[in-house]
DNA sequence: CTTCAAATTGAAATGATTACAATTTGACAA
DNA sequence: TTGTCAAATTGTAATCATTTCAATTTGAAG
């Protein structure tokens, strides 16, 4: 049985296509996509696919901690199959969003001055190391 | 002199009523509004307050330095006159989002992985000491 | 007081996201 | 295998924050 049909069985979803290459795609490329970019290019091989699906599709692997939405644009979500808690770089030269590994001393829930943390999201901005050049 | 013109004319920004409102609201309330509640609320004392120029001086006072932008909720942007660097909770009981003043090590400028990071955006999910109730 | 670049204004455009109603489909049971 | 029904998909239209744009007004400098 294929690795996402068994995700979205083991999670109770209702297995349909589009469910399928959404995951799919998100799970094999970590590039941080726009719904919009996931939408172009999953219509390149499913004409009939439409933008609500792929928003509608976002929101329920979202409800099942199958996806991340990633905010480091304040004009479109981007989004990232769950992996661990991490951190991004928007780097300002490409446009890429990069996985940062950090160690953070509140990555998961802790009480700050009273309050109760549920999520943390954190980001960075400024030039990836490809961007740099090595130098 | 007051405080707010004198900022204006240390910057070098030209001095306008509307920018004089808008930078005493921003340092006065420090509710981290959406550019909406301070047309809102602006327009009140100001009927003649257009929103296009509640975005046209929130762009001018951002790239001079005296205000910030915070994104903790995906489909509007809220500001914060800069004090300094700190992050920020968005309560999902009341809704208010809250300063938390944290010890975080790389909270300034910090190399990660061999990029470069210019900026550091950091906000949590969860529920503010009010909402809590003291519990 | 003149002048002019910059700021303000309101209306219209843009672009991401959501609402909605009609159609299709997956899962389950007979 | 087939029938059924709730849930998923689709396309269109609406929504809502933000931007564009052209015309008007205004601050600052001379």
């Amino acid at each position: 049985m294929e690795k996402y049909l068994k995700i979205l069985k083991e999670k109770g979803i209702k297995v349909t296509a589009q469910r399928l290459e959404i995951l799919r795609f998100l799970d094999t490329h970590h590039t941080h996509p726009s719904a919009d970019e996931i939408y172009i290019e999953l219509k390149k091989r499913s004409p009939a696919l439409s933008k609500t699906t792929v928003y509608n599709t976002i929101q329920s692997l979202k409800e099942h901690g199958l996806l991340n939405t990633v905010n480091v644009d304040s004009h479109e979500s981007r989004f990232d199959s769950v992996i661990n808690p991490h951190h991004h770089l928007l780097c300002s030269a490409c446009g890429n969003v990069i996985d940062i590994e950090i160690e953070c001393p509140y990555t998961r829930k802790m009480l700050a001055g009273g309050h109760r943390i549920d999520e943390v999201h954190g980001y960075f901005k400024g030039v990836c190391k490809d961007c740099l050049g090595g130098e």
